[in-house]
DNA sequence: TAATTACCCTGGGGGC
DNA sequence: TGCCCCCAGGGTAATT
């Protein structure tokens, strides 16, 4: 499931397809994802050119000149860059025919997003979606200190906490019990109860597992495929994600599985206090 | 008012 | 083969 590294491995794969190039056509083969997709987008998107692709959170965003292009991938998302003319599978909603190419998206659970934000309403940043979100974690502002800062009235569990992405986006479900593994931090601690030491390990821990998530090129499980076609392989070095019963890779206790906000947890009570 | 919790959407995959 | 249940991200509503 994509997470904020597949995020930017993808937008990393389709930015110098699409940078500079102008829509030719937009096709649609169901009436939305998680919402109707834009009324009357080919009207809005064909002829302009895109002039960058960026990433907030999890959401990928495709700039022209009169707005954004918001997409967000979901649980089962993921973008292609194909030829033309090749037919589309079941679940694959969205085309939009660009430089001579194809970027199609495929969502089998439908969890996604497609959104236009109109530049005459402002900084794409000020969209309903996007103005909540908290720092990106690989930004100089994120840091031990921000995490201190913006915990301090926060009560629920550091785990829930991370995923709320009000303090810190992108930090999903498989990250959040990596990074707490990884900065020794029992997930159920209340988030107001860990001191500013601990949060700087935390912070550390979140921008290396992230960082090195996109270095390797995204995890993948069984959704996520890059957009050349190639699967991640981040998870092959999960210290806890999915290993419930299995032994710490540090300490050999086994790791345990919580539910946290109807979420699976994984940690070692052993090395997370 | 803000924080927290519960619920919901979908469909693949695993268990029986 | 087919049925049922679980799981996932994250928005929204309800509750504390």
């Amino acid at each position: 499931m994509p997470e904020l590294p597949e995020v930017e491995v993808t937008r990393r794969g389709v930015a110098p397809h699409l940078e500079g190039q102008t829509v030719s056509a937009v096709e649609f083969r169901h009436t939305g994802l998680r919402w109707p997709f834009p009324l009357a987008l080919a009207q809005t998107l064909v002829g302009h050119t895109v002039r960058a692709t960026g990433r907030r959170g999890k959401y990928l965003l495709i700039h022209f000149d009169h707005g954004t292009l918001i997409i967000h991938l979901g649980m089962s998302g993921h973008l292609r860059i194909l030829p033309p003319g090749i037919e589309p599978k079941k679940h694959d909603h969205f085309d939009m025919a660009i430089g001579g190419q194809v970027l199609r998206m495929s969502d089998p659970r439908r969890f996604g997003a497609v959104l236009w934000h109109d530049a005459a309403d402002g900084s794409v940043e000020n969209h309903l979606l996007l103005r909540t979100l908290g720092v990106e974690p690989l930004e100089g502002r994120f840091d031990g200190q921000w995490l201190y800062r913006h915990t301090r009235g926060r009560s629920a569990a550091i785990k829930q906490v991370l995923l709320a992405g009000d303090i810190v986006v992108g930090v999903g479900n498989i990250y959040a019990s990596e990074s707490l593994f990884r900065a020794r931090i029992n997930p159920r601690t209340p988030a107001h109860r860990i001191g500013p030491e601990r949060y700087e390990r935390l912070a550390q821990a979140i921008r290396e597992v992230l960082a090195a998530a996109i270095e390797q090129g995204g995890s993948t499980l069984k959704d996520f495929i890059a957009v050349n076609g190639q699967s991640g392989y981040f998870q092959q070095s999960y210290f806890v994600y999915a290993r419930t019963g299995e032994p710490c890779r540090i300490c050999n206790a086994p790791v345990r599985q919580i539910v946290q906000g109807q979420r699976s947890t994984f940690y070692c009570a052993n090395c997370q206090k």
